[in-house]
RNA sequence: UGGGGCGUCGUCUAAUGGCAGGACAGCGGAUUCUGGUUCCGCCGGUUGGGGUUCGAAUCCCUGCGCCCCAGCCA
């Protein structure tokens, strides 16, 4: 079909680094996360990319655990994190953790101090932080920037073993104080961190700073293409000044546009806020934009990988639509899923002319879209559940469903008629008496006869109970990050949690990695909360409505 | 404001001097024992102004708008 397929931005730079030779026709990549959180979206898209350039090049990809500020990280970050590379299918080359790479770092600054581009700097971080000037007036130079090198030497000497207290001293490259880019007016290299490190443990009292770390990481690792997102833009400069200072390997740093989603937020301060402020139930809450919170609400991996094929790699910044997510998601779950019927908000329905006790084992099929799932019996009885959305009293134009004096099909099952409608003394509808056609076994009327309605049903003796738990956007708003208060935009609805679902019985046991489509509802995926005696399901995501869509504009048109 | 980056349908994204195309969303229709799926159709865009050119989303000039940077975070 699609004849060239289209290459982008950084896809372009390869080849042209290939055609030169720029890397002996090598490539090698890196994802790097600090890991001081859980991994989400956004993140799958660097991983994706990344990756997926190593394996369509040959080449290979490294997963990099940027461990540079002990204060902020933690080992069960680096577990789960790996955990979360491998759900979504890829598989690293090598394992690093910059941590690693401690001691080669610590002898490349001595070699700057010795080169004279480092110095011991005293200055306190609110004094660095005066000096360092503002957008539009340069910065001044910090008093101890001439210090002697055998002066800055034995100082850095003594930082790193532990001869002075946090804060009271850095390590700064000697740039430009009045470089026009802030990040180049000499940087802090060397911070001084008396700290337990979940990997060195206290073996360091001094850490070195992203910028100074990171190109050193890629450099020894002999990465080619380090791919980061935009904000790093503007830190190529140091990135290169360092690599260059040194004379060492040098990889390319090329910068892309991260992924935005609409109706949620992707931060690690705004996801944490969620969770500490118990706005969700943790980071895996099925709500959550991390691969732990998709993963349990349903999500598959290959649907995200789908989904990044399309997002696109480029500069400008960018906001996906949700829907497309789920559109993706929608289209794989379509193929994969066996249908079952569950009831969710159950009405009893009493089919007064099928007889008492007597129960037929029907055929239903597992899946249209798959011929090889095959089917499976449904027990059909005298009396049953159905949805209370699938009967109306006083039926609205373009309603298709039970209504009194309706005819519609219980799928796979038989036509029923609504003659009576029970209500109780407030007036609410609690059970339908209905009759049956003995003729349209199996879904069909011999004489011909349609109905435009057909509806799901569970036998109410054969059916199992569950708690459904069901999933909305978890803000009111498309860019919730613009609003102030946090609180304000929150959807109330994000979690409907429903009790005594009635579910098919073949649902008993239907296992922790399956995928389910409730017939007419949505996809579900049972949730580890389950217990023998009370499964719980997610909704992963509704069947697209047509009928919910008209109703809204009906009841829009009456506004 | 100094520096860096970015502007193409509602949202993403192609076209890199030669018919502005695709996906999602929206709208309409066909098929259907899921108001699902599938299929068909429609809608809709080059940030403004000037210039170069037979021809400009693309090159040049000049506006405008948006994003990022003033952590001893990454």
């Amino acid at each position: 079909m699609s004849e060239t397929k289209h290459r982008h931005f950084i896809q372009r730079i390869i080849d042209e680094d290939n055609v030169t030779g720029k890397f002996d026709n090598r490539v090698h990549t890196r994802f790097p996360p600090e890991p001081n959180g859980h991994l989400h979206i956004g993140h799958a898209k660097a991983i994706c990319l990344v990756f997926g350039i190593a394996e369509e090049y040959g080449g290979g990809c490294n997963l990099r655990f940027d461990d540079t500020n002990p204060i902020a990280e933690e080992e069960k970050y680096v577990d789960a994190i790996q955990n979360d590379v491998r759900w979504l299918g890829f598989e690293w080359d090598n394992l690093c953790f910059a941590s690693n790479y401690f001691q080669q770092m610590y002898d490349y600054a001595v070699q700057l101090i010795k080169q004279g581009n480092a110095y011991v700097c005293d200055l306190t971080g609110e004094e660095i932080k005066k000096s360092r000037g503002t957008l539009r007036e340069p910065g001044k130079d910090s008093p101890f920037r001439n210090r002697s090198i055998d002066e800055n030497m034995d100082l850095f000497n003594r930082m790193k073993n532990g001869d002075f207290p946090n804060g009271s001293k850095t390590l700064r490259a000697k740039i430009d104080m009045e470089h026009p880019n802030l990040n180049m007016r000499d940087p802090v290299i060397y911070r001084i961190l008396h700290a337990n490190h979940h990997n060195t443990g206290n073996d360091w009292c001094i850490y070195p700073m992203y910028d100074w770390a990171h190109g050193l990481e890629d450099s020894i690792e002999g990465v080619t293409h380090s791919l980061c997102s935009i904000e790093f833009e503007d830190h190529r400069p140091i990135y290169d000044w360092y690599l260059d200072m040194l004379d060492v390997y040098h990889p390319q740093q090329i910068e892309f546009a991260r992924l935005n989603l609409s109706y949620t937020v992707m931060s690690k301060r705004m996801l944490k806020r969620l969770v500490e402020g118990g706005f969700v139930n943790g980071w895996d809450d099925p709500r959550m934009p991390t691969l732990s919170g998709m993963r349990r609400r349903g999500y598959t991996p290959e649907s995200i990988r789908n989904f990044m094929d399309e997002v696109g790699i480029a500069k400008r910044e960018n906001v996906m639509e949700i829907a497309k997510l789920e559109a993706k998601l929608r289209d794989d779950l379509n193929k994969r899923a066996q249908r079952r019927m569950a009831v969710l908000n159950p009405l009893k329905v009493i089919i007064t002319n099928y007889p008492e006790g007597k129960v037929e084992e029907l055929d239903a099929i597992n899946n249209p879209e798959d011929e090889s799932a095959g089917s499976r019996k449904v027990p059909f009885e005298r009396e049953l559940f159905i949805e209370q959305d699938d009967f109306i009293e006083d039926p609205p134009k373009n309603f298709f469903r039970l209504g009194p004096g309706r005819e519609v099909r219980l799928r796979y099952a038989y036509f029923i008629t609504c003659n009576n409608v029970i209500k109780d003394e407030q007036g609410n509808i609690v059970e339908l008496h209905c009759t049956y056609d003995p003729e349209t076994k199996g879904g069909n009327a011999p004489d011909g006869r349609k109905v435009r309605g057909t509806i799901h049903w569970v036998s109410a003796n054969e059916s199992i109970d569950a708690d459904v738990r069901l999933y909305d956007r978890l803000f009111t708003i498309s860019d919730p990050s613009s609003s102030d208060n946090f609180e304000d935009v929150l959807n109330p609805d994000s979690l409907i949690a429903l009790n005594e679902c009635k579910l098919e019985r073949s649902l008993s046991d239907v296992g922790l990695e399956e995928h389910i489509q409730f017939e007419r509802l949505g996809y579900f995926y049972k949730d580890p909360d389950s217990t023998n005696g009370m499964p719980v399901f997610n909704r992963t995501v509704p069947l697209r409505n047509t009928w919910a869509k008209l109703e809204k504009q009906q009841q829009n048109q009456k506004n």
